[in-house]
DNA sequence: AATAATGGTAACCTATTGGTAACTAACACA
DNA sequence: TGTGTTAGTTACCAATAGGTTACCATTATT
C-alpha cells in the first residue's frame, strides 16, 4: 500500500492511513487496549472478513498495529497500535474532530460506537 | 462521494477528504492563494486533468474549495479553499507533520514541492 | 494555414477494492 | 453424533476508482 515514500508528506501519509477503512480502523484502537478480530466485526458491522483481516495485515506491514496471536482453540487474536501507529493519534484525533464539528449535533458520535 | 453522513465522525471525514488524491490537492491550497487548474497540473504531474477535474468538482459539489471561472479565451479557471474548507486546515497539518516525522531528514518537504 | 495555450470532456480500459459463500481446524458442549 | 465457536482463507464475481488517449472551442501568434 506505500506508494511514493519520498517527496512530499502528505503523500506518504495517506500511503499509510489512505483508504476507506484504514483511519476507522485505527479509531477503534486508539485507547491502547487490545482489540479482538471479532470486535472489530461487531463494531464495524459494513466491513466484511476478508476486506477487515486485509487491511488489518496491510497495517501490520506497515509498523501501524501489532498482531498477538494466542495459539488457543478456538483461536484467539488480539490487535493494538504500535509505536508507530500511536504517533498516529494527532492525525486520528483531527480527522474525528473535524468529522463531529461539521456534523449536526445529534449526530456527534462518541469514541465507541458502532460504525456505519 | 459523500456517504454514511450519521454515526461516525471519521467515516464523515473520510467521506470527504478520502481517496488518493484530495488531501493533495487541499494541501495546495492551504496558504489561501486562488490556484490555476494548469498550475495544479504541474505541481502534481502523476494525476491526470481528468482525474483532477473530477476530484476539483467532488470538492466543489461537497463545499471545500471555491471554483471560479473568468469568461476569457482561453480559459482561466481557479480554485480556492472555501470557509469550510479552511476548517480543514488542523486536518491537513497533522497529516502534512506526520508524513514529515516518519521520513528520513533528507526527504522533508516544503509547502511547495512537485508531488510525486 | 498551422501551432500553441487553456480547461476541460468522452470513450475506453485497467487496477483496486469490496462482497458472498463455502471451507478449515480444534475443541467444548449437549 | 451434531452443533457452535473463532479467525481466518479461497474462489469467484461486481463495483468503484483511477488512468490513457484523443478531442473540443476560442483566440493569438508564427
Amino acid at each position: 500500500m506505500l506508494q511514493n515514500p519520498e517527496n512530499c508528506a502528505v503523500v506518504r501519509t495517506v500511503g499509510y492511513i489512505g483508504g476507506k477503512w484504514k483511519p476507522i480502523i485505527l479509531v477503534r484502537l486508539l485507547n491502547g487496549e487490545k482489540v479482538r478480530f471479532g470486535k472489530l466485526t461487531v463494531q464495524m458491522p459494513d466491513i466484511s472478513r476478508k476486506i477487515l483481516s486485509q487491511q488489518l495485515k496491510e497495517l501490520e506491514e506497515d509498523g501501524l498495529i501489532i498482531r498477538h496471536s494466542y495459539m488457543e482453540k478456538p483461536p484467539r487474536v488480539e490487535y493494538e497500535l504500535s509505536e508507530l501507529g500511536k504517533t498516529l493519534i494527532p492525525v486520528l484525533k483531527a480527522m474525528y474532530d473535524w468529522g463531529n464539528q461539521i456534523a449536526a449535533p445529534e449526530h456527534k458520535g462518541t469514541w465507541d460506537p458502532i460504525v456505519r
